[in-house]
DNA sequence: CTGTTAGCGCCTTCAT
DNA sequence: ATGAAGGCGCTAACAG
């Protein structure tokens, strides 16, 4: 524990303690006199202030917790970074809670738990209405939801529905034999079942078309390239017709598929047709057709709708449902 | 915040706050019928201690931080998961703090960072020597290293150097004609250095064994595989003489080493052989042969030690400093 | 075993 | 513009 208090400083300051708070809470009531004094003293002794005793008398931390489902996609990890550039400009920090476990979940259902000693709660593609009980974080503080659809809550989210709709109109363009490579996300309260709404919105456009789809043309994978370039070969090797399209539910199974096709001397953007989701900055350098999310706005949005929620003392801000669009990025592969 | 204090707690069980105190921090002391009726009183109440009030007087927040230089590894999900399990048998959480930005370094410089409100500090894989000033960590709290060797620190490590000498071994057995695959770290003060070192001990075993080993045979990657399946591509068609080794100073690139052999033909076990490093669970699939990290035993050793540390009063215990063998786990790659 | 009480370090009126 | 004083909610020491 850091031994010196704001006495301390008043001592060596010569002033009071009052004063000396002034002083660190940046009000400007003060002669600048007892400003540099103050200053010095704080400098000499290397005071910090106690964040307990802070927190409680104005429960204020500087901190926002951000809650993610897992933390080893490139999509958190931008996620994170956007967030972290505008929380940069606010002189906020922040902690970060991964959802990895039943057990981590069992302490987020938990008002006492860390993850609520912060100013405020991100929280990103996590099922709110299932994780929670009525569907409510348990906490007084402001919450603002990213990749997620809420009621209840601010929420800045992309339509899913729409990104499959995109897809299929793409693909539509080129061929009409067209597949689906998916992950199925288990059924589980941590699953927000984005890529179930994708699938969703493809084939809503293909029946608008008139066009059959069965779910036998779903194919699925883990997420990784090596399962998806597994799959994606023993696929396109049963494939009869070409030129065939694939809806890549995410970029990583479109490298598969690409991958694949030029094993099996597939020509891509001839023979095999494919849009991927997310917008990954290496689909670029394999030619992949992609829908991107925005993840770097989105992000910055959600942060500035929490931090003004954070900072309105009348907590009578109307809630905010920002829906942003998906950005077609298209290359070689359709 | 929560309206309800232990003042009302008492009143609404009939005892006194020292009461509900005491059984809130489950001491003994207590009779059997004093303590249902606060725990009555407290579910009834929905009272949550408050953790400033708590934090101020006792300096305990039931919660350890842990330093990550970043999250979207293999390596650093696993370490995060089995602090976790440790965690979870006694009863304390964790923040997570990925040191993703300079600017995130600065912040963690100041003594009033959140990331030292917390019990105690976990830090891996992260040069402090360089990263904080006289090499100390700003903070009275305890603090443990993994995968970082220091004279200052408890720390929990393994000898990379000699994770390159095993790697060397291992792929002579096969062939003299070797080459490395690895990540170049930029020389940053963020950087610890560790493939540095591996490769260091990869070459005292050539040198040993009167082999001539030029830098030219070092060949560099970035940490996704989209990147090392490219390397490796370009790699591989350049060679002329096989068979051939590599030294792959994480598994990921020895994934794109064989990703890259199967596309060109190359019979990996015969005609390329491969050593890559970490162990990771996917490894058996691809039948890579790897030098494994106790990951999960390390992180947990180092868990306890810094429980240790928090827990015990007098904080003359020694300084523990405990290195960890390397593991092989030998399949057909090499 | 239980109640009482003195702070922990800080912010915030309230006088001055 | 400044100082004095009263808590914030809790723990821990002490007295019973």
């Amino acid at each position: 524990m850091s031994r010196v208090t704001i006495k301390d400083v008043a001592k060596e300051a010569n002033v009071s303690v009052g004063t000396v708070s002034r002083v660190i809470n940046g009000e400007k009531n003060v002669s600048k006199e007892n400003k540099q004094k103050v200053l010095k003293a704080i400098e000499t002794l290397g005071y910090v202030p106690n964040t307990y005793a802070r927190g409680l008398v104005s429960g204020k931390t500087n901190s926002i917790s951000i809650v993610v489902p897992m933390i080893r996609t490139d999509f958190y990890d931008r996620l994170i970074n956007s967030v972290d550039c505008v929380l940069i400009e606010n002189n906020y920090e922040s902690s970060i809670f991964p959802l990895l476990s039943e057990y981590r979940l069992k302490k987020f259902l938990e008002k006492s738990s860390i993850l609520y000693h912060s100013d405020g709660i991100l929280m990103s593609s996590l099922p709110v209405q299932k994780l929670f009980k009525d569907g409510v974080v348990p906490t007084e503080k402001p919450v603002v939801l990213i990749d997620m659809e809420s009621n209840f809550y601010d929420c800045v989210y992309i339509d899913n529905h729409l990104i499959g709709r995109i897809a299929a109109k793409i693909l539509l363009e080129k061929t009409t034999n067209l597949y689906v490579m998916t992950f199925i996300e288990p059924d589980t309260i941590f699953t927000s079942g984005v890529f179930k709404k994708r699938i969703e919105g493809f084939e809503e456009v293909l029946k608008e078309n008139n066009l059959t789809f069965s779910s036998k043309k779903v194919f699925h994978s883990e997420l990784n390239l090596h399962y998806a370039l597994n799959e994606a070969m023993s696929i396109l090797k049963r494939i009869q017709k070409f030129p065939v399209g694939f809806f890549a539910t995410t970029d990583l199974f479109g490298y598969g598929l690409i991958l694949a096709a030029n094993n099996l001397n597939l020509e891509v953007g001839k023979d095999i047709f494919i849009v991927g989701v997310d917008g990954q900055p290496w689909t670029e350098d394999i030619g992949l057709t992609t829908i991107k999310q925005p993840i770097e706005e989105m992000s910055q949005l959600a942060t500035n709708i929490l931090l003004d929620k954070m900072n309105s003392k009348f907590s009578m801000s109307s809630r905010k449902s920002v829906k942003f669009d998906p950005l077609v990025i298209r290359r070689n592969s359709a």
